[in-house]
DNA sequence: ATGGGGGCCTGCCGGC
DNA sequence: TGCCGGCAGGCCCCCA
């Protein structure tokens, strides 16, 4: 068992538990307490969200995306991402008694209790119902920014490839991709204006389901192996997403942090490991590739 | 255009 | 016991 980094599948269970908890809700306060995460904030980044309502909270590949409703009514985005370490910590509002009443400014006193004890909070949030949402990372490989117009023309979302998940995915467009690419198909896969969402994890653990090497070249990939690895890469993104969804019913905590569910992986850091296949007895190899690192089986990835 | 590598950043872990 | 180097990797950026 390790926790997951933040690939597709983590992002989306971000996005489904936080959901139903901000969607249709205006923001009251939201507090920065540094001016940058990986980028800087952008300017009247907290002026702009404040009053805001959160219309929908949705995901392109490994990026949040809220649609949101100024005070005058516009339309905005704000983008996040959570990058290596970035975590929302949600606490709900508790139960208000007759007392609490409006302290300074229609500041509710069960607002001013700090929701969480927790180092690398960086964004502090608060809805209209009393809702707080944080956002630690102590990486800061994070980022936040603010969307005027089409979001897929902001310069994070323009290059980024179809969705794994989508139709717009498939073996003829995988392949279309893929020719002429003498990369390895592992950093072929690693590039998100290929694919959209995979990160070292999944793509390890995707071409040992599909019993490909990942030293192989993109360009030599051929029909047959596009044909295994689209839906083995569509089956562990969407296994995944199950998984981090049964970790969902427990998330309504005092300590509604999000993102890190345990998982199981086939490859992915098993070297030395005896291979899981079936009738297989080779060792589980690690590799280095660009700096990262990829974990497969010598016997069962060709 | 494409591929490869550096840098960002902190926590953790193994070795001495 | 404490220190310290190496490692983790998503994404931007630069260079060949």
């Amino acid at each position: 068992m390790m926790a997951a980094m933040p690939e597709l599948p983590e992002v989306e269970t971000v996005r489904r538990g936080l959901a139903p908890h901000i969607e249709g809700r205006r923001i009251k306060r939201l507090t920065l307490h540094r001016p940058d995460l990986r980028f800087p904030f952008p300017k009247d980044f907290a002026a702009h969200m404040q009053g805001a309502t959160l219309v929908q909270f949705a995901r392109r590949a490994k990026y949040l995306l809220a649609e949101m409703q100024d005070k005058k009514g516009a339309r905005f985005y704000w983008l996040s991402h959570l990058g290596m370490t970035g975590r929302f910590i949600l606490t709900p509002p508790p139960r208000k008694t007759p007392d609490d009443t409006p302290r300074t400014a229609g500041v509710y006193a069960h607002e001013l209790a700090a929701p969480v004890a927790e180092k690398h909070i960086h964004v502090d949030m608060v809805f209209d119902d009393g809702t707080h949402l944080a956002f630690a990372d102590p990486r800061r490989f994070g980022f936040m920014d603010k969307i005027e117009g089409a979001p897929e023309r902001s310069p994070f979302l323009a290059r980024l490839g179809p969705e794994p998940l989508g139709n717009d995915f498939n073996q003829a467009v995988l392949l279309a991709a893929a020719q002429g690419r003498q990369t390895p198909v592992k950093n072929f896969l690693l590039d998100q204006s290929v694919v959209a969402g995979l990160g070292n994890i999944y793509v390890c653990e995707a071409l040992f389901i599909a019993g490909i090497s990942p030293r192989r070249k993109a360009a030599n990939l051929g029909v047959k192996r596009v044909a295994r690895l689209v839906p083995a890469i569509r089956d562990v993104l969407a296994r995944a997403i199950e998984a981090g969804g049964s970790t969902l019913r427990d998330f309504a905590h005092e300590d509604g942090a999000m993102g890190y569910f345990q998982h199981d992986f086939k490859v992915y850091g098993r070297a030395g490991d005896i291979c899981s296949a079936p009738h297989c007895s080779a060792k589980v190899m690690r590799l280095v590739q660009s700096g990262r690192s990829s974990f497969y089986c010598p016997n069962c990835q060709r």
